[in-house]
DNA sequence: CGATGACACCTTGACATCCTACATATGCAT
DNA sequence: ATGCATATGTAGGATGTCAAGGTGTCATCG
């Protein structure tokens, strides 16, 4: 703790969309996802296991990630995922909305005082 | 409701950091930060009042804005809230981590597939 | 005079998301 | 045998937002 700024590890309610975006990018099981999410954001954004588990089982519930067991890289059993048609569309609308709300927000950050 | 996608008004977590924003600009009072919220962002962004209020109650609490009754323009009371040094500083914090943690997600989204 | 709408404050209850912490199990290296 | 990285998951609690409601004032319109 000396003097550490304080992090929260992500924005909220942006997880979904970026688990759909690695998804996008090819199959990946969940621990990959977590850590393929923090390498490309050079470690700025992180993400708990009590967070990523729950947000893939409810992506999969709503249809937008398929999942099915396969042998990961180092031969063991992981649950990989795969975007369907609806995540894809999902991706693109989230992605949008993303772009106008961040846009703004920053838009607003830098007004001059 | 015809098919609209369901959008959130806000990022979650955000509403501090622009109320901050506002409130640097000059003393406001809340009915008149939400309105400028949403003039600044182009109706991107729209503030419940369900929204606003506690956060105005929080930010107070912790010392990041104060308030005192005042008229408004229109002549009635209202009550503005000014920023406090410690709530500068604040200011300052949640802009450099948003701008971190944005650019981080924008730079993965906007990854190739 | 009564109604309406903009202004301005506020609270309650439900809900989603996230984090901390814990729990389990495998494979590999030491 | 012990530990570490891999890999999945749950439970409990904190937080923030929203939908919905409520109070009261003031100006305007019919």
């Amino acid at each position: 703790m000396a003097g550490e700024a304080q992090k929260s590890d992500l924005l909220q309610g942006t997880l979904d969309m970026l688990i759909l975006k690695v998804v996008a990018l090819g199959p990946t099981h969940g621990y990959a996802i977590a850590q393929r999410l923090q390498q490309m954001s050079k470690d700025v954004l992180q993400v708990q296991q009590g967070s990523l588990y729950p947000a893939l089982h409810r992506l999969e519930k709503r249809g937008w990630v398929r999942a099915e067991w396969a042998a990961s890289d180092t031969g063991r059993d992981a649950r990989f995922y795969s975007l369907t048609r609806v995540g894809r569309k999902q991706l693109e609308e989230q992605s949008e909305n993303w772009d106008r709300l961040s846009a703004a927000i920053s838009g607003i950050l830098r007004t001059a005082e």
